[in-house]
DNA sequence: GCGCCGCAGCGACTTAAGTCACTCGGGTTT
DNA sequence: AAACCCGAGTGACTTAAGTCGCTGCGGCGC
């Protein structure tokens, strides 16, 4: 019990949205919330249930995201340890607007909507990092707008494997080497489109030279080129 | 000088955002915002500028929008008077998102970045007004998100025709008629799509005897046709 | 070891989307 | 009246996207 009290404050204390609070406050907002635990694979919410309070992740990923009526996804975001999910429906009082699934085991702490907003009077200043929180989170869903309308699949690919190359990769004799960090079908999803696509575009990379492919493992052979096809393709 | 302070006053009255507060609280809101006008063309403001402060539209309508390098053009958001624009970069003071441009003549009221903060920390309650409207805004998005990834343009055309019918039509003998509100180009825009589409999937559907089209004037006549293929078509 | 299953690759095909070039008509400008 | 611009319609075409069905590999459970 005393435990399960301690673990809450310090997620809470790692949370960016509630990093301006002193340790009191933390406390008594602790008082008020509960600790939930998902498997990988299993739905913390689905589209168009009503909320009933705020998630901030203490462990895990979590993966929202949209269903269409023929089974396909679109990844809206993914969301990490320090994170809060699904900010808005406990401000508008309306209902998910997409569902949210563990990706790996899941540790959050829950607070109900009713507790939050309160809390949100009283401290007018974590309404302000709300609202940059929630900024940040709209100017993402832009940016897939941005892609969706304007970008070709082929692109959207390269600037993955740009971006997986930047932050993930080790260059050696043969180029900068990364893993890709899921399978193709979820690749797709994030992408926006399908399994095959995201298949058969690594397949055209590679012939082009442009990387090797070997499973998961990728090679970018020639980052320029690959930067190249992004401004060159109207 | 003092019909100029009364304006905004009103103005600010109408605003949605602002309408749980007292009368002398929008007076000293009024105190410190600038009217500023706009002719139809103009741009509020354009993408990757930084934000200075909040619009509140007195009159007229706005247009949110991103452009692509090779001209394409998608709408975000289209705001009216009362509704409150480009929110967010106030708060996490970042770049605009989007480009906004005047409609018509637009006449809205301006407060600063720092004023309307400030205000914020003393008036908790329009913080979260705030996240209420910005949530909608991101529901909008979300909408936006699903279309451009799940459906073809015809089905979103099918779905605007279905909404103005709804919402301007006239039931007539020949079925329910109103005007396109804007240019095929504009429609376009707003679909994340070029003019020739809308021209040609207008063709095809009075082509199978669902609507009658004349230059913009619509008549739906198989209102349950139409509602048909949004279901079936995968 | 055998069979099952999820993931990946790929060929063959259909359809949606977008591009280009042109025409036409109405309204405005000069 | 001539010149012009803008919105709209459309034919012919290219390319991107998506679908279907099948193969094959590697791991895992029985």
């Amino acid at each position: 019990m005393a435990s399960e009290r301690i673990d809450l404050a310090a997620t809470l204390e790692k949370t960016a949205l509630l990093s301006s609070l002193s340790r009191a406050e933390i406390q008594s907002l602790a008082a008020r919330t509960v600790r939930k635990h998902f498997t990988s694979g299993e739905l913390l919410f689905s589209e168009d249930e009503p909320c009933h309070g705020l998630h901030m992740i203490a462990r895990g990923t979590v993966r929202i995201f949209k269903t269409s009526v023929n089974g396909r996804e679109q990844v809206l975001a993914l969301n990490h340890a320090g994170e809060s999910v699904a900010e808005l429906p406990v401000f508008d009082g309306g209902r998910y607007p997409a569902s949210a699934m563990a990706m790996e085991d899941v540790e959050l702490a829950f607070i109900s909507r009713q507790d939050f907003l309160a809390f949100c009077l009283e401290h007018p200043e974590v309404a302000l990092k709300m609202l940059a929180v929630v900024g940040a989170r709209l100017r993402r869903l832009v940016g897939i707008i941005e892609e969706l309308s304007f970008t070709t699949i082929r692109q959207r690919l390269i600037s993955v494997l740009l971006r997986l190359a930047e932050t993930e990769g080790r260059q050696t004799q043969r180029g900068i080497e990364f893993q890709l960090p899921a399978s193709h079908q979820e690749l797709a999803s994030q992408l926006g489109t399908v399994r095959e696509l995201v298949s058969r575009n690594l397949t055209r990379l590679q012939a082009e030279g442009l990387i090797d492919v070997d499973a998961r493992q990728i090679v970018v052979k020639d980052k320029n080129g690959l930067n190249a096809l992004l401004s060159t393709m109207s």
